[in-house]
DNA sequence: GAATAGCGTGAGAGCGCTTCCAGTTCCACC
DNA sequence: GGTGGAACTGGAAGCGCTCTCACGCTATTC
């Protein structure tokens, strides 16, 4: 019935002004409040967004964008959790969600979000390590959030996890074990997780006076790497395995088997992510647990309290990781779990 | 540099009018369209999309609703291959997406994206019988596509499969390879394919003279319903087993090989859809193939014609179904393809 | 009782764009 | 040279809302 302010203004006797008040929590009196709110379920008013953006400046919807392969999106549990995590906090704060997939270029995704215009902000995963998506978009004036971050991102907004301390952390539980020739199989190469663990890797056996010459082979993140790795890494002799993420774990335990070899009597085996899988394997893997959909939930916040503290600077929030102690490195303990 | 139209219509020496046609299209001779766009470029211009929206009453963003629990999204492959497809024919078409899943209740969504506004138009999956989701957005003015339908909706733009048929087509060659004890495991009771697909069944049954009684168990389209339903029906004794989908067909497999059946010697069995993991059981799995990322792609553009040609009507596409014949079935021969 | 504060309200000026309408210009043709 | 029409352009009226400002009124203070 009444499509327009000015009409419902007209039906409850106040002015427009008055009714935007009520619509937006302005100063009215209660009794007044009152008689517009009837009016507008009678009459099932809804206000028109375009106009209200136009006026206000702000759209009440944020873009998300997870530029990556078509397919993995939906493949890598580690990247829908992501989007779950990104899409239950909008939701929570009644905030619209535009998605942004892999299906064009990244000049092009980039392209095409500027013009959209209508965001209030972005939250977008920042993988790799060199990023012409990213860059422009933290070069464009509309605040956004990274999830992960690269070195030169200090002056951005974004949550990340500490990967370089996480597989620090890792590493040292394996060397604590007794284990000396301690493989890594990398995540992809030229991503900041991949690169970070590596860091974190090295360090840690560095610190231990222990050698890693031969032990690092590159994997990508997925569970052929994980298999091919493994068996390079076999053949060359190491007694323990800290894979790039979960899955890699999972193809070098399929390897690890083919070849008799028992875990963790022989070889002991470590993951990272602790997606859900991982508790399942046998035996069950030991690995970081990252809260994935905690840190897409940490972005839609941040990029909340960004957008409702405009000009207090840039936000970083590095979550917590949990060293999880399962049977692939344990042996005879049951599941333990150490916070880092 | 340039912020609005009346700037660049001043550094162009032109009116803002015909700067509005250089955007969108409007007749402008070449020359003058020439000079706008290199100001355009120079100035890195970039209209407010909130204005346009409000001045034209289009804002090139379609709302894609896919109310499922959260986490079934992405466990089950057929939700993310329509999201998948609905995403890609949309940026295809240089579309923006605005995605709603199953966080909150049906009714807070509904009217959640009715206050939202700012849609052209929506595709909601319909894959219950009784969905108030659905009903409020089609009760809207808002144009909505939806993916399945019901029998009421009888008035609405949809696109589907014939599931009656295809599940017909599938039980009569389980019927034609001479097994007559046909058991279902149906899919989700209250669903639209599951219903359906029982209706294929009994049809096909019943035309070949064969009884169901007791041939029939609920199942609920996932591995777990698979395995417990086709307990019961071995134990019933059936010859043949047709499953909601290829998730029930998994589980009743993992059942068949655990009482010592082999298929397809003791029992044939069939699933629907032909996801990707179907080919790679063992013995690879009989199934109706439906492209669901097509389905997907289908509802996106459909809608987008729909948007293109207002007032034409309802517009409805059925898109076809192929019997995919492999070894759940066949025992000597390679994989077959019927369509229908 | 006057001065002050503060709340609730309405008027009205935009927000930046699209699009209708009314020219103006330019040709082709008679 | 005059005419009709097509092609192009500018003026201006909105689109529906937010938000500042000013005003009137009541409540508080000394």
């Amino acid at each position: 019935m009444a499509r327009t302010l000015d009409e419902l203004a007209a039906l409850s006797g106040v002015s427009r002004a008055t009714v935007s008040r009520v619509i937006n929590g302005g100063s009215v009196s209660e009794e007044t409040r009152q008689r517009v709110t009837e009016v507008m379920e009678q009459t099932g008013f809804r206000p028109n967004a375009a106009a209200r953006t136009l006026a206000s400046g702000r759209s009440g919807v944020v873009g998300v964008v997870i530029h990556v392969p078509p397919g993995l999106l939906f493949k890598d549990p580690y990247f829908s959790s992501l989007l779950q995590g990104v899409a239950d906090a909008l939701a929570e704060q009644a905030v619209g969600m535009m998605l942004w997939l892999g299906n064009r270029s990244k000049e092009e995704t980039l392209d095409r979000i500027l013009w959209m215009g209508l965001l209030d902000g972005i939250v977008v995963t920042a993988s790799q390590l060199d990023d012409p998506l990213v860059d422009g978009l933290l070069a464009s004036e509309v605040p956004t959030v990274l999830i992960g971050h690269r070195r030169a991102d200090r002056t951005a907004s974004y949550i990340d996890v500490d990967n370089v301390a996480a597989a620090d952390i890792l590493t040292t539980h394996l060397i604590e074990l007794g284990h000396r020739r301690v493989g890594h199989i990398t995540g992809t190469r030229g991503t900041v997780a991949g690169e970070d663990r590596i860091t974190g890797y090295r360090q840690a056996m560095t610190r231990a006076g222990l050698p890693t010459e031969g032990l690092i082979v590159d994997g990508s993140f997925d569970r052929a790497s994980g298999r091919d790795g493994a068996v390079i890494l076999i053949e060359r002799g190491v007694d323990a395995i800290f894979c790039g993420n979960d899955a890699t774990a999972e193809g070098a335990l399929e390897s690890l088997r083919a070849w008799q070899l028992r875990v963790p009597e022989n070889v002991a085996l470590a993951g990272f992510d602790d997606l859900d899988f991982a508790a399942g394997l046998d035996p069950p893997l030991t690995t970081i647990r990252q809260g994935v959909h905690e840190q897409g939930a940490a972005a839609a916040l941040t990029l909340l309290q960004l957008l409702r503290a405009p000009g207090t600077g840039p936000r970083r929030v590095i979550l917590p990781t949990e060293l999880v102690i399962r049977g692939s490195t344990a042996g005879r303990r049951k599941e333990e779990v150490r916070s880092g």
